[in-house]
DNA sequence: GTAAAATCGATATGTTATAATCGATATATA
DNA sequence: TATATATCGATTATAACATATCGATTTTAC
């Protein structure tokens, strides 16, 4: 199965198949058909069958997909079956979630190191190293790191992501609540709490208004 | 200016607009027109004007919109001029990384307590109280709270739900990585990792091949 | 062996979001 | 005061996306 395009929005929803699919139990021969899984995410059964046809193909008529070849295909899909390394800048509370967070591996990402500016301690709990930051683009350079997850204060960002394309990285996840400002090969991928709280607010507006009726 | 109703893509670009105006100056009769929002943002100008003309009605030919006024505009329609109060529950890294955030009031979000199976401690570092899990719907009905957000491992993250609804709770915002079983006028929305790492790690993989060729 | 049921895949339709174009308006400058 | 310029706002066109419908295929049951 060889990708040509995939639009955003398909791409968001695999990881939601993915992580269903492996809370089925791991019989050898289990199967699931598209109609099964759009049930049980409460999606439309059309939609999960054109997302599935564009990582696999192996979808037969009353059976549905082998359990096990797709989880493979979308895990290949995604490229969680060769991990990437990353460093992470920004040792907080943020920081150290995420650094001690075990599941990422499931997702192929590994977290080499963590850099801060005034690193607290030699390791995190779970034992991941904590450099100066004095030390990031060398660091990456030297260990051909893809990826930088920025966890710092909004004012330490666009600095931090600096270095970290000074040191040949291709792709930064941002937790901070800027915007950055980056060459256009260079991919930003922004958690935003921000619209998140935006989504939720409206909707809590308008249910007070709704209960006030 | 009174809302009708809003797609959610406008929705999720409201607060970059909002954030982006509050790094400007505050001059007191400041304009800052939709062309220069889109310019500085990296966005379509048409689309900005459009975005804008949903929340406000201020703009004028060769001056553009006041800035003020706007983020006036722009909070009022989000409701972050009116504050609501949330609980959160799981009480690990993530959660006090949450908790001792301080910008949240700027988005009218007030915690007032934090819950935990097994609460180590009885206030976090920023003075929030930490509470043992059993109180949970008690607080939230006696304290009229109507967000909840969830920062416990994926396991007991549907229980906690539960409990949160029992309490008379109208909005969830999930950080574990599982959906969540609720009534549909219950508003869940997911802080979801798993789609931002696929998003990153296509984009990694196509670089990669980039990059041989 | 045949019929029924269920599922896939493809095509078609409708809806929504994005982008482009054009005229109107207000300000600044000559 | 008149003209040029920049910006808004509305209208229209384009594209992406989600949803619905249909036929083909395969398994199961009788």
């Amino acid at each position: 199965m060889e990708a040509k395009k995939i639009s955003q929005s398909v791409l968001k929803r695999l990881p939601s198949y993915l992580s269903y699919l492996k809370t089925l139990p791991e019989e050898p021969g289990a199967h699931i058909s598209a109609t099964a899984l759009a049930a049980a995410l409460g999606m439309g059964e059309v939609q999960v069958r054109k997302d599935l046809a564009m990582v696999s193909d192996g979808g037969r008529p009353k059976i549905g997909y082998l359990r096990s070849a797709l989880i493979d295909d979308i895990e290949q899909f995604l490229g969680y079956d060769n991990t990437t390394d990353a460093v992470l800048i920004g040792a907080g509370k943020l920081g150290q979630a995420l650094l001690d967070y075990r599941g990422f591996d499931e997702f192929g990402l590994n977290i080499l190191a963590a850099f801060d500016a005034r690193p607290k301690m030699e390791r995190t709990e779970s034992g991941k190293p904590v450099y100066p930051i004095s030390n990031l683009s060398q660091f990456c350079r030297t260990h051909k790191v893809l990826m930088g997850i920025i966890t710092v204060p909004g004012e330490a960002a666009q600095e931090v992501a600096d270095q970290l394309i000074a040191g040949g990285i291709k792709a930064i996840w941002n937790f901070a609540p800027v915007r950055l400002d980056v060459p256009k090969n260079i991919l930003v991928q922004y958690e935003n709490m921000a619209t998140s709280l935006a989504v939720l607010s409206v909707h809590l507006q308008a249910q007070i208004k709704e209960e006030k009726k």
